[in-house]
RNA sequence: GGGCCUAUAGCUCAGCUGGUUAGAGCGCACGCCUGAUAAGCGUGAGGUCAGUAGUUCAAGUCUACUUAGGCCCA
């Protein structure tokens, strides 16, 4: 016997017990225990960090995340999903910050590193709790008891092994990095720090005369922040771009073509006309001395660049290597050299006029210095946004930090390569936009002059040797005053040093900490402590089979974890990604806290339930596209879906119970089915096999729509055409067949779905198939993927059925026009399609439409009339300019006449202005418009015409529909039983009395009655109105 | 400021290499059906396919620009 099912949709109980049950009987373990250790199908986890809370976005990612390895797993595939959790970096500083009540980096050094650094490492378990519930509840399953943690000594470790390997392949270097720095606070800022601070402000920009050498002229660049100009080693202009050498009164300049007017005015003669590229090289004298003599290599000369826009200023750049991300690049690409006249604290230094003031005071000061020697040609206001500290307001300077940097350029052939073996999803972001961003990859500044993350692992002697330690072991043979247990963190390894193997000296090792990307991309490995450990599992799950993040890790976990594998071993650390768009609310817009429109995931997962918001993302759009979040949305598809199927299987368990069915007991008779049935396993066959190929490709839409379209005509097409065929008192063959059918697609379909909506297929299962086989795994997701039975598989039957549905819509739409409702028999329809329907289907036909007679025919010009119309596609190009003509003629034509002669010569003549225009067939296209005493509809290629008079005969048969109808209507009205047994009685119409008296065997055996009678008044009343006759019927 | 993505019915989304009446689901109105169903079926109202210009016999679809939103980078 089966457990009774609660027809209510309280999904979010149900979900909760089989949470439990997966907890208590390690269900995840055992899927993953059960299968062959060497059949693996690899899955990373994007870390994320324990410090924030888990938000709506992350149901998302989670449960893409998920779905694929349950599928695999399902499929015979071990599929090991470790956890892992992201707990480096600057955010967790700040939020320790924020908490100790700290501010800027003094503060944080006078409190102390090591119980800074404590609180740290505390702090990014804040969530850790949530973050497991979460996952819990929606039904993540990933392995939280052992997860990696890249704060451990292990993981740093393998970290460690990494960069020494980059080293020992020289491809760790340092540079000059340019970063957004606030000078007050003595500390740049990230990327995140820098976009909350932009303000408007208005300044001073100067438009700068620079001497060509050996050449009257001057290069007339633009500049916002003057006090740059003393720093100036070169200038820049885009080669592509138009330039004029220009007179405007006693001077002559060099500027972009474009923008010659706007800054010269209208008074000037153009002298030549050159593009950028000529200008290349070209010399100009320094506007300050002060570099001279600091530099060795070749300055001040115009470079050439496609940054340079002609948006405003004058189209060339003056360039400062020290101060610009851009100039930084470019010059670097010159070799021309460096120089930073500005200190740490934002000040101008010794070698200027102007030692220390503050940048931003000297602008005015450098304004009216190169206007008193004639270098300033203007000095115009400016308006724009300008980043401040969002600590302090102060400005922020652009500053060249000493930075050490991976040489990715030096790989960037081979990330391409490598890049091009990952089947992105969707392929535009692989192509573009991580393609484009890799096809220009710059060098990766990974050092952070912060105190939380993993130390970098370079020591360095005062005689320059600098070393690069690859693992604790090598560390203690080094040095000798580490700790045995020493922790791979600051402060603990300042103060540790090693042994110069040059000099002999004591080298200690550099300030700096690493990018917290590094250590997400180093997961592949890390997470297993590879080298040290677990050499060949690494190489088992390396590369990965499939990740999936959102959009925003393009150029975060996406690219670290290629750019690491590459440089390592030189091959993609992934195989298949999913790109997830992200969350948004109701109207497209972006959720934050302070908009107030952030949907609370636990309140979300709590309100429907964790398969109806799985479902939701699976199925509303493409998982690359922008999601927007809703309640009714979720709503939607949780009652078309989940819904649909829940009450498939309650109906199924209803009579399997009443019958005490069960299907262990039976074979199912395949031949001797049916034709509904073999329709019904034709179609869960073809299911299996379109669900399995495209999970397989990662295409989740299509598979939940085809999942969603099968549940459908599941319950509304086969039960509800099948529906009486189980209410039979006796265990009839054709009663078991359909029990059968119905049993094996529901127990098919929930394995099917078990990796989208792990839940309710669980439950489902935990009933329906555990309580059929004693033997039954323990669990939907221990079980097998279907495999599609060819034999099954009938493409004409499931054709025919289709068509049938067809007939039966146009059907039903011909009674609405002509106004006559489905309880009234009708007496003939024709059909034609473009092909016919043997006797079986036009019974169902019949039968649902409760039409008596169904014929198909080809010649329907008794019920119908005909329009033409251009094929466009194939007379367009035909036709030409003439097609518009054509569509005139034809739209007049006699269309019986015209049908004609097409029937007849296989072509037809029109006249057109220009002439005879000859038609064949396939030039136009032919469609139904007209009824005559037929109710007519046409879809496609499908017409339907249903008689509309109507014999006393087929009336009286109405009314029997009806009074049957009024009759079980108020069986349930009054509580009766399904079996329960009834006495009927009629009162106060004549007419419907003899109705009932000459039916009355029929009706009573289908409202299982065991009297009609008349007169004689009992039980409950009702009074109705039956196609307009007053009538009061008794049930009892 | 630069690159990329998105914009189609009140809402959520389809719309293949351009083909003329732009579809589906939800919601709404009316009607039908229903002894599993919180469902189902039909009809109707509802669209300047974000805007402008262009290519073409033909543009939601291709091109350019603009607007709004998003992501990444400055």
């Amino acid at each position: 016997m089966y457990e009774k099912v609660e027809t209510s949709l309280n999904f979010t109980q149900r979900e909760k017990n089989i949470e439990k049950f997966w907890q208590e009987n390690n269900i995840f373990q055992k899927s993953i225990d059960q299968r062959e250790k060497n059949n693996m199908f690899t899955f990373y986890d994007g870390p994320p960090t324990a410090n924030g809370k888990p938000h709506i976005g992350h149901v998302l990612t989670r449960v893409i995340k998920d779905m694929i390895p349950r599928f695999q797993a399902m499929k015979g595939y071990q599929t090991v999903r470790k956890a892992g959790w992201d707990t480096h970096g600057l955010p967790v500083e700040l939020e320790v910050e924020k908490l100790l009540g700290l501010d800027g980096k003094e503060q944080i050094e006078k409190y102390g590193i090591e119980p800074f650094v404590k609180k740290c490492k505390e702090s990014v378990w804040k969530y850790k709790g949530m973050w497991e519930e979460f996952s819990r509840t929606v039904g993540y399953w990933a392995d939280m008891d052992d997860p990696y943690v890249t704060y451990d000594n292990k993981y740093i470790e393998s970290v460690w092994w990494a960069l020494k390997t980059i080293w020992e392949k020289d491809l760790l270097y340092q540079g000059h990095k340019i970063v957004p720095y606030c000078p007050r606070c003595g500390t740049p800022l990230s990327s995140h720090e820098v976009a909350q601070g932009y303000k408007d402000v208005k300044e001073r920009s100067a438009i700068v005369r620079f001497k060509v050498k050996g050449e009257n002229a001057y290069f007339l660049a633009w500049t916002t922040t003057p006090w740059t100009l003393p720093s100036n080693l070169a200038l820049c202009v885009n080669p592509e771009v138009m330039y004029v050498k220009a007179k405007s009164g006693d001077y002559t300049y060099y500027l972009a073509e474009t923008l010659a007017s706007k800054v010269l005015g209208e008074d000037f003669s153009v002298l030549e006309k050159l593009p950028g590229k000529e200008l290349e090289y070209k010399e100009y004298e320094p506007l300050y001395p002060f570099a001279i003599g600091k530099i060795k290599k070749k300055s001040f000369y115009v470079t050439c660049d496609d940054y340079v826009t002609t948006a405003d200023g004058t189209g060339i750049v003056h360039m400062a290597p020290a101060f610009g991300e851009d100039d930084s690049r470019v010059c670097r690409k010159y070799d021309i050299g460096f120089v930073q006249f500005v200190d740490a604290k934002g000040c101008l230094t010794e070698e200027t006029d102007w030692a220390g003031v503050f940048v931003k005071k000297a602008d005015p000061l450098i304004l009216k210095d190169l206007a008193e020697k004639g270098l300033l040609f203007d000095a115009p206001n400016f308006e724009h946004s300008y980043p401040h500290c969002w600590r302090c307001d102060t400005p922020l300077i652009y500053y060249a930090r000493e930075s050490w940097f991976i040489r990715m350029t030096a790989v960037r052939e081979k990330l391409i390569r490598n890049n091009d073996k990952v089947n992105w999803i969707p392929p535009t972001i692989g192509k573009g936009r991580f393609g484009d961003w890799i096809e220009h990859v710059q060098d990766w500044g990974i050092s952070r002059n912060r105190y939380w993350g993993t130390p970098l692992n370079i020591w360095e002697c005062e005689c320059g040797h600098q070393h690069s330690i690859g693992s604790i072991d090598e560390l203690k043979a080094m040095s000798d005053n580490c700790p045995d247990n020493i922790e791979l963190h600051r402060p603990f390894l300042d103060t540790v040093t090693i042994k110069c193997p040059k000099c002999g000296g004591k080298m200690h090792r550099v300030p700096e900490v690493i990018d917290c990307w590094f250590d997400s991309g180093a997961m592949p490995f890390a997470q297993w402590h590879y080298p040290f450990e677990n050499k060949e599992l690494f190489e088992k799950t390396f590369p990965a089979d499939f990740i999936s993040e959102a959009v925003d890790q393009t150029r975060g976990w996406f690219y670290s974890l290629i750019a690491i594998s590459t440089l390592l071993f030189d091959k993609p650390a992934y195989k298949n990604v999913i790109v997830l768009g992200h969350v948004q609310d109701k109207n497209g817009q972006k959720m934050s806290k302070s908009k107030g429109n952030a949907v609370e995931p636990m309140e979300a997962l709590q309100k429907h339930g964790a398969d109806a918001i799985r479902w939701y993302f699976y199925e509303n759009s493409a998982p690359w596209l922008p999601n927007r979040f809703h309640d009714d949305a979720v709503q939607e598809g949780q009652r078309k879906f989940l819904g649909t199927l829940w009450n498939t299987y309650a109906f199924y368990i209803l009579y399997a119970n009443i019958d005490k069915f069960n299907p262990s007991k039976y074979e199912l008779d395949y031949e001797n089915l049916p034709v509904m049935d073999k329709w019904l396993l034709s179609r869960l066959n073809s299911l299996i096999k379109s669900v399995d190929a495209n999970l397989s490709a990662y295409r989740v839409t299509e598979t939940a729509k085809s999942l969603q379209d099968f549940v459908d005509e599941l319950s509304n097409w086969y039960v509800r055409r099948s529906r009486e065929r189980f209410w039979g008192k006796d265990m009839t063959e054709d009663k078991i067949n359909a029990y059968m059918t119905l049993y094996m697609a529901l127990s098919t379909f929930i394995k099917l779905a078990a990796p989208m909506i792990p839940f309710i297929t669980d439950t489902i299962y935990q009933n329906l198939v555990r309580n059929s086989y004693t033997d039954a795994n323990e669990s939907v997701h221990l079980c097998d993927f279907p495999t599609a039975n060819e034999a099954y598989i009938d493409e004409e039957l499931e054709k025919n059925m289709q068509l049938v549905l067809e007939i039966v819509s146009l059907g039903r739409a011909a009674r609405n026009t002509a106004n006559i409702k489905n309880r009234q028999p009708i007496g003939q329809m024709f059909v034609k399609a473009p092909f016919v329907l043997d006797a079986f289907y036009k019974a169902i036909v019949a039968d649902e439409l409760n039409i008596k007679n169904v014929d198909f025919k080809d010649d329907m010009e008794k019920y119908l009339a005909y329009s033409f119309k251009p094929q466009f596609k194939i007379l367009g190009p035909k036709a030409g300019r003439q097609i518009n003509e054509i569509k005139k003629v034809l739209a007049s034509l006699n269309g019986h006449a015209a049908k004609e002669e097409l029937d007849k010569n296989g072509s037809l003549k029109i006249s057109l202005s220009g002439g005879a225009f000859t038609l064949v067939r396939e030039d136009v296209e032919i469609s139904v418009t007209q009824t005559e005493g037929f109710a007519t509809e046409t879809y496609n290629k499908v017409v339907v015409a249903i008689e509309t008079t109507l014999t006393p005969e087929l009336i009286e048969e109405g009314f029997v529909r009806e009074i049957i109808s009024k009759i079980q209507t108020m069986r349930k009205e009054n509580g009766f039983e399904v079996t329960d047994r009834i006495k009927v009685c009629v009162d106060g119409n004549e007419k419907i009395a003899s109705i009932l008296k000459r039916n009355c065997t029929d009706i009573q055996k289908i409202v299982l009655a065991d009297s009609i009678e008349s007169g004689k008044l009992e039980g409950f009343s009702k009074e109705w109105n039956i196609n307009g006759e007053k009538v009061i019927l008794y049930v009892k």
